[in-house]
DNA sequence: AGGCTCCGTAGACAGTGTCTACCAACTTGA
DNA sequence: TCAAGTTGGTAGACACTGTCTACGGAGCCT
């Protein structure tokens, strides 16, 4: 299957790459197929609809993230703590380095053609940071799914406000650290300053 | 200026109800012509491009939010934190009651032919925020843009995250008041159960 | 060889945003 | 009063999009 040269796969790579490098609005079935060196018609033979293939492209961003903060945390100290830190800081980094990627894997329209795949795709992820989060906080009255949730909606808005450009303007730089400091704090109790 | 029949401000009302009634796919700029009864050429008399005209349709929408968060402060108690909780839960009540605006508001694509304009339509909000916890939390070593900043971007991730499908998902319900209250806890400290 | 399925091509279609030419109505100036 | 200019909208063309359908050429199996 390495270096699988099947034109679904091709496709789904060039996909990546393009998002990638240009951004999530020159992901246009055509554009896809030009790169991709074949018609316009040809991805129809593997995905029904263009939507389905950027569903496809869009996992693979699952995918890489998940790889990411795997990772990530196998480097890390067993402190359940610091492990949510940087898991957090893993997802903050990616949404804000792979920017169209991440716009792309949160878009609304693609789920309602795809309701099954692409949000389990996240599933995960959030089921490390409950895991996380119950042994970080034990014994809380709230259920550690509320707790996990709470971050997870934190570390989320803190990529989509930075990427719309608000940070700037608020607080005069682009730069999430502050932001990401005070929300581990607010979240999981007194930090140590950030590495 | 009461009932202003003009065209220009037609159309953005026509886009406003259009955005509202069947989200923000159908808002292209020709529905929205036909919906106001003019040629798909007219609105560029007032509007140079579409995203010029869905810009103004956002500008509504952040009015339309201030306004509602302004009136809710004013039947508000004068405790800080009880009115934080309040501009929370209508900043993420108006997200998940007017779905297609709130995305709209927050397009990325907006934003590049609008440097100006919209992200500044956000800013009353935010330093109202800014007021309130510089007030609910004094003394802390963080300043107050950074708690405001870390605030705002909880509640709309939650906002953004729920609409995405991804609560259901790993609570199994839509509701958001787990998380807000979880939320409200995290960046203010206790709070009382909600009312 | 004859069928057959796989896989991609090519063209049509409706829809989109933008641009340009046109034109009718109204305002303005001498 | 009448001519000129401005305002505000129409209509059609253009390039581009996603989808659909007819076609064709390999390769394979009996």
């Amino acid at each position: 299957m390495v270096g699988d040269t099947g034109l679904r796969a091709r496709l789904v790579q060039v996909g990546v790459d393009l998002v990638r490098s240009d951004g999530a609005a020159t992901l246009t079935l055509r554009e896809i197929a030009r790169r991709a060196g074949v018609s316009h018609g040809a991805p129809r033979r593997y995905f029904p609809t263009h939507l389905a293939l950027l569903s496809e492209i869009a996992r693979t961003g699952f995918a890489d993230l998940t790889a990411q903060i795997t990772q990530t945390l196998a480097d890390c100290p067993d402190d359940p703590r610091a492990r949510l830190a940087a898991l957090a800081r893993r997802y903050v980094d990616f949404g804000c380095r792979d920017r169209g990627m991440f716009e792309l894997m949160f878009r609304h329209d693609l789920l309602e053609s795809n309701h099954l795949g692409l949000r389990d795709s996240s599933l995960p992820l959030f089921e490390m940071a409950v895991d996380l989060i119950s042994r970080a906080r034990p014994g809380t009255g709230t259920p550690p799914t509320v707790l996990a949730g709470a971050l997870w909606t934190n570390l989320h808005g803190i990529v989509e406000l930075r990427n719309w450009g608000s940070l700037r303007l608020a607080t005069g730089t682009d730069d999430v650290e502050p932001l990401l400091h005070a929300a581990l704090e607010a979240h999981l109790g007194p930090m140590r300053p950030s590495p």
